[in-house]
DNA sequence: CGGTTTGAGGATGTATACAGAACGGAGCTG
DNA sequence: CAGCTCCGTTCTGTATACATCCTCAAACCG
């Protein structure tokens, strides 16, 4: 992660990773407006923490602004959520196609290799690979982005990936109840290794369309994650997603 | 525009504009870090909302977190410039596409409409008309984003446009310096043409291919602007930006 | 003379007091 | 009874005091 996240170390770290925690679990209704005093005597610090904690979630998307400076907690749409993983397809899609461009050598696909291996070698899942699953999951793409080499892509990636559904580790608790998560991984591998083969082979194009096909599998997760009502709660701000208007 | 900017009736506003202003006019060195107190001498305001300027900033990408939570000035290569215009291409190209695809009857391009036959107008630019192009140029571009109906994908594109380089009204002051102005604007009207029967006939594809490329008309622009020494101080936070490593 | 320590200065983190504005309900008035 | 006014409550904006930590350089010790 590029943001050390200002951890527990600090009040407004403190106040952050808490408000944040709140909103995600749905302790505030959609529209909500939230008051700073309240804050302060719920999250145990001062208002100066709870400001900044407001401001930086607002940045997030987690909130907006309101009238007179005024903060609401933000109500999301189906399409919201279905718009946000399709524009992180975008984005990696054209993280996949810059890597294309820009290899130099195939050396630099050493380090996603390594990855890719190592996530072969998961051939079925239990509670402790699906663990491990996922955090190799999450430093190939960001290897693939990093290939991409571009600070500004990389910037926006982690614009959207600040919304809780956004991001790729979304599901991480729930996908793992989810029937047929075994074949999901399945998929999953092997669009990573055409993704790969598309870089390596300097096949811009293919391997933007490919990455943008990739992150719809997100949506069909994402999608049987929030029907099913068992598992729905295990999705991180699910409360703040409005179910009428599917599209 | 969406955020009100905060204004100048609150110091937080005051603030945050001077400071900008302070930045984009290459007060600061790059790389140089900036003291909250200092700045409270400097800006007439007190450290609360000079804090709350410089967080914003930090969002916005001009300044950059440094150790022990210090604010740096952010220091720009000619490769983030030309990442951050193909960015805000990618991302208009794909509101271009969803445009297309989304469009339910041609009457919704009634305004865009009205705004390509107002720029059709101008035939030659003088001082006054190109101010009127520089508008009307930046409401056909906030028209079509809203004909993408993606809150998240306008959200993206307004993170982006925050780098003073990346925004389409950079050249604001320089582009009428330019020679050959005027066939730039006649090229950008062919593509805004081009992009609107696109989208009027479902052409998706087409669409944000055609708006990809002309994003690319602004980095012609300001490639030309700020290797002519005459006109390079009227681009916006060109002093930020490292001359060396020409890609 | 080199390395270490220690102190002053200055930086940010946090809490809080005060001021001004918005909101809401009670009471007044037509 | 409806609508308006007024005032108390509550909210945010701002400044500032204090605590804590980093920095840097001078002085000290081996």
């Amino acid at each position: 992660m590029q943001h050390n996240e200002a951890s527990q170390e600090s009040q407004t770290g403190r106040a952050l990773l808490a408000l944040r925690e709140l909103l995600l679990t749905g302790q505030f209704s959609p529209g909500e407006h939230l008051s700073e005093l309240q804050l302060v005597s719920r999250l145990g610090v001062s208002r100066t923490p709870v400001r900044q904690a407001l401001n930086r979630l607002a940045h997030e998307g987690l909130l907006e602004a309101a009238r007179f400076n005024r903060f609401r907690v933000r109500e999301f749409t189906m399409r919201d959520v279905w718009d946000a993983i399709e524009l992180r397809g975008v984005l990696e899609g054209t993280a996949a196609r810059l890597a294309a461009e820009r290899l130099s050598n195939t050396g630099e696909l050493d380090e996603i290799r390594e990855l890719q291996t190592r996530m072969d070698a998961i051939t079925h899942t239990t509670v402790d690979t699906f663990g491990l699953y996922m955090d190799l999951n999450e430093a190939f793409h960001a290897a693939l982005i990093g290939l991409a080499k571009s600070a500004m892509l990389f910037r926006s990636i982690e614009h959207v990936k600040t919304l809780p559904f956004a991001s790729p580790s979304a599901l991480v608790f729930a996908r793992s109840k989810l029937p047929r998560a075994a074949e999901m991984i399945i998929v999953g591998q092997e669009q990573h290794h055409a993704i790969l083969d598309a870089v390596e082979h300097r096949q811009g194009t293919r391997a933007e369309a490919l990455a943008r096909e990739h992150a719809l599998l997100s949506r069909r997760n994402l999608e049987m994650a929030l029907t099913d009502e068992r598992i729905r709660d295990c999705v991180p701000g699910a409360s703040l997603i409005l179910v009428g208007s599917d599209r």
